[in-house]
DNA sequence: TCTGGGGTCCTAGGACCC
DNA sequence: TCTGGGGTCCTAGGACCC
């Protein structure tokens, strides 16, 4: 360790198989068996335990498949609220060690351990402490990855899975990095993974000893730079802290799977207004508004198709927002076309302080910004399933 | 009766403006 | 009248992450 700071003071911390633990503290009777959390139906696997791994389940995985692979598999339903209650704590935990916390999502974390290790030891010691704290506290296990910059201590958490540490010192950077497959790197998904292997880059060491120029001609100008960094460990180890008031979104949006396929009109622009007044209702309570519509279809073979509009002025309307992706959709001129999915998005998000409403004088519309807050101040008082559209009903 | 839902970022072409 | 060079906005698609 060199005097006048550590060497790895960035640590990642990830919840192991956190859904699926969080859940499994409710039924500690199921614990030596295969587990999943996922939905019914056409859904997925959310997450995984152990045990079910060894069956081959992993997330992502179609709910269909996993009870072929796994007959026996025992599904739990998700309880967001409880996973979110437990991501507080585990979190809360984390700011106990140091205020610079990047956190990633719900189940995971980068900590900056930078100005702790006066107080708590090194970045190794912090580790373990953090580890048994999370345990104890929670009941559930999580592994850490200790290293001088994100990436590296993203994959070295990665590595110690489950329920372990892994430190990896600069000098040890490469020689664990460039065995890797590149289909490990962060941003390299099952695509540019192919491409590469392709190219006959199979590992990071390949990537890394690749001509930058080579490398970007493959994927592109930023991913090519981005992957020689990434393939040197050389990238950031500065956190932005997600403590407090954080980045607002820059888009919020809600689609939804049938559970069957369909075509009838009626019926998509009913999901429509559903989907149109769960977005605006949310982009109402975050005080935002924003300008591009954007209508997601995705037919019955998996394509996928988005239109969009930009409207002359920023918008939190969900009458306004669904007026814009009725538009859209009938301008489709879908004939018989089955649609597994249809979504809807509003982009460039600003507070709504910001916007100035044009009032035009004798303007109809007028009247459904107030309907959208009634309708709000109902839905609080007495839930969702009480307040929506009459075309709903 | 394979393939969720909520996001972010990048690329690329065309329009438009100076 | 023989061809610029940005910069920004809009749209569509695609890849990726958790």
């Amino acid at each position: 360790m060199s005097r006048g700071g550590v060497s790895t003071p960035i640590l990642h911390v990830d919840m192991d198989a956190f859904y699926a633990s969080v859940a499994l503290r409710e039924r500690p009777d199921l614990v030596d068996q295969p587990v999943v959390v996922g939905g019914s139906g056409r859904g997925v696997v959310l997450a995984a335990n152990y045990v079910a791994r060894r069956h081959g389940l992993r997330s992502a995985l179609p709910m269909t498949r996993a009870r072929r692979m796994c007959p026996q598999v025992v599904v739990l339903e998700p309880d967001y609220a409880l996973f979110t209650a437990v991501s507080a704590s585990v979190m809360e935990t984390f700011r106990e060690v140091t205020p610079i916390v990047e956190a990633m999502s719900l189940d995971e974390a980068f900590l900056d351990v930078r100005g702790s290790t006066r107080r708590l030891g090194d970045p190794p010691d912090i580790a373990e402490r953090l580890r048994s704290t999370i345990h104890d506290e929670q009941g559930i296990t999580c592994s850490v990855g200790v290293a001088a910059t994100v990436s590296v201590a993203k994959l070295a958490s990665r590595r110690a899975k489950p329920d372990g540490v892994i430190v990896v010192p600069p000098a040890e950077v490469t020689s664990f990095l460039h065995p890797l497959d590149v289909g490990e790197l962060y941003g390299v998904g099952e695509k540019t993974q192919a491409l590469l292997h392709r190219f006959g880059l199979m590992t990071v060491g390949d990537v890394a000893h690749t001509p930058l120029r080579t490398l970007q001609r493959a994927v592109g100008a930023h991913l090519g730079r981005e992957l020689h960094h990434l393939a040197w460990g050389t990238d950031r180890s500065d956190l932005a802290p997600s403590a407090g008031p954080h980045e607002p979104d820059k888009s919020m949006g809600a689609n939804e799977t049938f559970a069957r396929d369909t075509d009838d009109r009626d019926f998509i622009v009913r999901e429509l207004l559903r989907l149109s007044a769960r977005v605006g209702g949310r982009m109402r309570s975050a005080g935002v508004a924003g300008r591009t519509i954007t209508l997601t279809v995705r037919f019955a073979d998996f394509t996928t198709i988005t239109r969009s509009r930009t409207l002359s002025e920023a918008t939190d309307v969900t009458v306004e927002i669904h007026r814009a992706v009725t538009r859209l959709y009938d301008a489709l001129g879908l004939q018989r076309a089955r649609l597994r999915l249809v979504g809807v998005r509003v982009e460039g998000l600003v507070p709504r302080s910001s916007v100035q409403r044009q009032l035009v004088l004798g303007e109809p519309e007028h009247g459904w910004a107030e309907a959208d807050r009634a309708v709000d101040r109902a839905t609080r008082r007495f839930g969702a399933a009480a307040v929506r559209p009459a075309s709903l009903v």
